[in-house]
DNA sequence: CCAATAGTGTCTGTAAGACAATATGGG
DNA sequence: CCCATATTGTCTTACAGACACTATTGG
């Protein structure tokens, strides 16, 4: 659109407008993409190869380019850094992040995103050569860090250490988001792929909340919800499932995309 | 924090750096704020004076300066633009709004924010000498703009007309996001004065949610969810009300946040 | 027949929806 | 006493929580 030639005088103004007359930011994008992996909520870090914080791990991003939109950096970091194509996960904003400090270098606002993808490729050699791997969030001692002003956590073998600019808090407020919009929402389907079972869907709920929903009243809520799963023809058994026991029926997602009422997680 | 000082080769490299390496844009914050007046939900809204988009009406904002953060720029111009001293409300962040050309003049990030307040003070002759004043949010026909495109709405006499920006999007996704906040938190409680009566407290859900939750269910929901209201001694007649009638007991707001369950507004 | 996993049935408690009844003040 | 508003009570229904039971495959 150009709306300005609607607007009386304001081509004039602009003509004549100095663009340097207020404080000047640089815009990053971050992302805490998730996936499930080996039955456990995982999320993808690169190593910094570069300052500041070389050698730290940290959320892929990168800056919003002069003429993109937050969402449409969030799309191509998404290709860059995870080496995904098309990608038929979910993807939203999460929040910005401004602290003046935040980054070494400048004022940067940084507006995160969070991803929901199901089974991603392994270590995504792609992108700008900064290694990049799937850590499962448990082994990154979140939660923690939330009790109190302890001394910031050092790096311990086998761990991702602390890590780079503010994305430990941005890493948490994005898991707390996840959590609770499988309450409330049917995102959860978002993370495995078609067709599924719901034994693979409950294992979602059973990754991300820590504590597996009881099966019964799980199979319940999700079967009567109108359209949250819709069933295939009948199943051949699954072939790489672990041998025995009756095969399951297969899903695929359906339109729906609130809970109404929401499924609750209990504290375990 | 000066965590640069920690991590080896650091330094060095931030003294070389050249931050107009990225592209540079500049933040603002917008803010909506919500009150009730006479019975209606509103938001303040100020006349622009300057391109672009002069003479119409915007949400309340400004550029975040070069040491402050979102959060305080936002409450700077609460200060500033709604003549707010000390604010008792609640401010939260909304969203962050980043299309290229969402302002004429330059690259512009807006950082989002919903204020909620009781009864502020009228027209605020405060803040930067802008025409200011509360618009009641069903006089702003925001609705209908959501489905579907139709062409831009033109200014109505005795109504607002179109907003300056992307505010019309803005302020509905700001709406959207109390609305449903009203369901799972004890928020409607910042709407109004201490002390009130529960009557008050069910007017602000009626004027949000443009529809009354039943009053004898919505006092038990109010009254059973542990320290959503604290109630005062007994109270003398409300001198303010309308005369007849048994007098209300008066309480105050509690410490709880959370409605669990929520309390689910249905379609009128 | 046994093991293992998938799927169903049912009882119970909590709380919401609907609506009726009672309480307490001022003319 | 009448009116207006506040407050309480109760019946019904929906649904989550808990847990036991049945079904269907492979060995």
């Amino acid at each position: 659109m150009s709306p300005a030639r609607s607007r009386p005088g304001e081509p004039e103004f602009l003509h004549a407008y100095d663009p340097h007359a207020f404080p000047s930011f640089a815009v990053t994008v971050d992302l805490a993409i998730f996936t499930i992996r080996a039955g456990e909520l995982a999320v993808l870090l690169v190593h910094r190869r570069d300052h500041p914080y070389r050698g730290y791990w940290a959320l892929p991003g990168g800056f919003v380019r002069a003429t993109e939109s937050a969402m449409q950096a969030a799309r191509r970091e998404l290709a860059e850094e995870a080496g995904v194509t098309e990608f038929t996960g979910h993807l939203e904003q999460l929040q910005t992040y401004s602290d003046p400090g935040r980054d070494p270098r400048m004022r940067v606002v940084s507006i995160a995103h969070v991803a929901l993808a199901p089974h991603l490729p392994e270590p995504v050699a792609g992108g700008d050569a900064a290694e990049a791997r799937w850590w499962p969030v448990s082994s990154l001692h979140l939660e923690p860090a939330q009790t109190g002003d302890q001394p910031p956590r050092q790096a311990v073998a086998g761990e991702a250490g602390r890590l780079a600019f503010d994305h430990a808090q941005i890493l948490a407020d994005a898991l707390e988001r996840v959590r609770s919009k499988l309450e409330y929402t049917t995102l959860a389907a978002s993370f495995i792929d078609e067709p599924f079972t719901l034994s693979d869907l409950r294992a979602v709920y059973a990754a991300v909340w820590g504590t597996a929903p009881d099966l019964a009243n799980f199979r319940r809520k999700v079967l009567t919800t109108e359209d949250f799963v819709v069933q295939q023809r009948r199943s051949a058994a699954a072939a790489a499932g672990p041998a025995g026991g009756r095969p399951p029926l297969l899903y695929r997602r359906g339109n729906a995309t609130m809970l109404h009422p929401p499924m609750l997680r209990l504290p375990p």
